[in-house]
DNA sequence: TATGAATGAGTATTCATTCAT
DNA sequence: CATGAATGAATACTCATTCAT
């Protein structure tokens, strides 16, 4: 009788755990010893679950990418008119900023890593941004493909503004500068629909 | 191998052909043959050069922002109106996109790199954004900085939605979609001028 | 799985089933878990029975040594002329040309293994082969030490090259080499015999 | 100007020092470490001249391979008698058991590291091997293979049982009984010869 | 008894860095 | 100045062994 193990959900749990791991450091500056020590593991474990460093990784690319949005539209409010909706989002983001700059970190690491011909790799996230787009767009009731890109960049670039944010010693774009942001955007948003309105579906 | 007796030409020319290599294997994952390799010297060349590899890193980060904004503004054409200016700005932006696509990685790259006590790095860095976002604030006439913050937050996230468009096989994500947000951005800030205009200095 | 009450037993049947991956690819190469996946049980059960590679290795070798011409001498023919005898004998090497060559590969290895300070094993060794020398004499009524000395080093000599066989595609160093072989040999001893006959005891 | 080394030269005086590493220990029993410290180098030196442990070894069979015999006929006596020409080759082996020893060891090694799909490796053993073979017979002029490969089986032989002899404590089995034998084997192939002439070529 | 998850020292290999030429 | 050979600590990964179940 073999010791009793979840084998796939103790995977998630390292998958999990060494989020913060890769996006402080890096995929090609942090060592696998660090990564074992900061899960609590010997190296040994950690080639029990996964084959690789570079597995390790992917999977957690992967596991990031299928908790995305769907944790957002599980607690999505009920919302009528698009400021609502806006409002709804972007204060899912800036809730979440920590774990989107994790992520984006983690992105960019990715299209280092990856050379054009891992097509699967970069297929499997071409489809989640795509759904993602797709998700966004239908909660906020917006026809207009540019629009929504237009959101998706602004939150890009919030979510990298507030990385760099690490170098204002006194976090001057703290919270209250996303939210500010946001604010300013969401108006933006307003007024560009009142101008050119959405053809209604 | 044309002579070069200049000991610091030289060496501003090895950091210029360094940036491709950062940029595309990440700093944790280069090694300092691949570097050696790719500028076509010896790894003792490079030693000559500088001190060590974080060395390089380091130098070249400061050397990219000092070219940041100093070119565009040595070229920047007069402009009379917010929009004419606005199309300038982003045009360039736009025009030199693949060399920003490099920098937004090579910063991420130093957050990672960087613990929150190399203040010296840090400050260097916050002073060199500070001055772009003034330049920048004075070109445009814009004296809202939150104004300026969410044209800098769009410009970035435009960048970072470039990288990720290597994904999209056939680039539908090029130079055209770059140039449609832009103008969209560009009707935003209009309309929210007109709306709430600047007070004048 | 049959239950194997007897732990003896069971054990050698281990033993039994690890000369095949011992002999394939070397003490110093093979894994406790290729050893225990090539038997169809887990480390632990391996564990379980030997204490470390090493004892699985040294009992091994130990087993074969028992087995060696024990079995040859159980089915042994009744054979008047030293020609008849000799004849069994190589036979019989030869019918089991493919154990030798796995004998061969693993004393070899034990060699590479064994510091001359193992006296214990080594000593064990040793009696081994004075005794199979003594039977072999016993059995071919040869008195003369040098002349079983020559058999033997022959019939070490003829397993080697069935080992190196293996390089040759079509297998021209086969079975019916082997038996060529043997014939000369016996051809060689028997015209020696005729010219220096032995003493009779 | 690089350091002044002929790396060829060097890597080959490596090789040299290695083969009594490998021998001694077996391909999959010895480290890189034991080999670098075993050669007076650096692991990053020994994998400045190897790619890899297993090039080591491949090398140095090969390189064994072409030292062969040709050291033996740059050095061979004039014979005119078969006697004295199995004499000579007899006292050869004799001499150089200790060496003949480490290529058998070695050999047994590659075999086992070796999967039949390696063609190349093992086509060039094959080749250096007839070569062997066809030489010997030339100089021995003896025209009959069964008996080339007789000598060439005995000789493997003798080989073996020194290696074996390190069992006996105080070396009954040295060169004296190498000498013994080898004596033995040449009256038999001399009675053969007698008894079945060699046709002449 | 049997299992296979867990361990951490050890393995092959790499890499930043040094230094003789 | 420039080279690339040399170094050895560090890296990704493996393996004999242990032990909870």
């Amino acid at each position: 009788m073999p010791k009793i193990v979840d084998h796939d959900r103790y995977r998630k749990e390292l998958l999990q755990g060494s989020l913060d791991l890769f996006a402080e450091r890096g995929y090609g500056s942090i060592t696998m010893r660090q990564i074992a020590k900061g899960l609590g593991v010997s190296t040994g474990t950690l080639y029990h679950y996964f084959p690789s460093k570079e597995s390790i990784f992917m999977q957690l690319v992967q596991e990031l990418c299928e908790q995305d949005i769907s944790s957002f539209f599980a607690q999505a409010p009920e919302a009528h008119t698009l400021e609502e909706r806006l409002q709804a989002v972007m204060a899912f983001v800036v809730q979440n900023a920590q774990f989107y700059c994790q992520q984006l970190v983690l992105w960019v690491d990715f299209f280092q890593q990856t050379s054009p011909s891992d097509e699967g790799e970069i297929h499997f996230l071409r489809q989640v941004w795509d759904r993602t787009r797709g998700t966004l767009a239908d909660y906020l009731q917006l026809t207009d493909p540019a629009l929504v890109d237009f959101i998706v960049v602004f939150i890009d670039g919030l979510i990298l503004q507030h990385i760099y944010s690490r170098v204002y010693e006194q976090g001057s774009k703290d919270t209250a500068w996303l939210h500010q942001q946001s604010q300013l955007m969401i108006r933006m948003i307003l007024h560009h629909e009142q101008n050119f309105p959405q053809p209604q579906t």
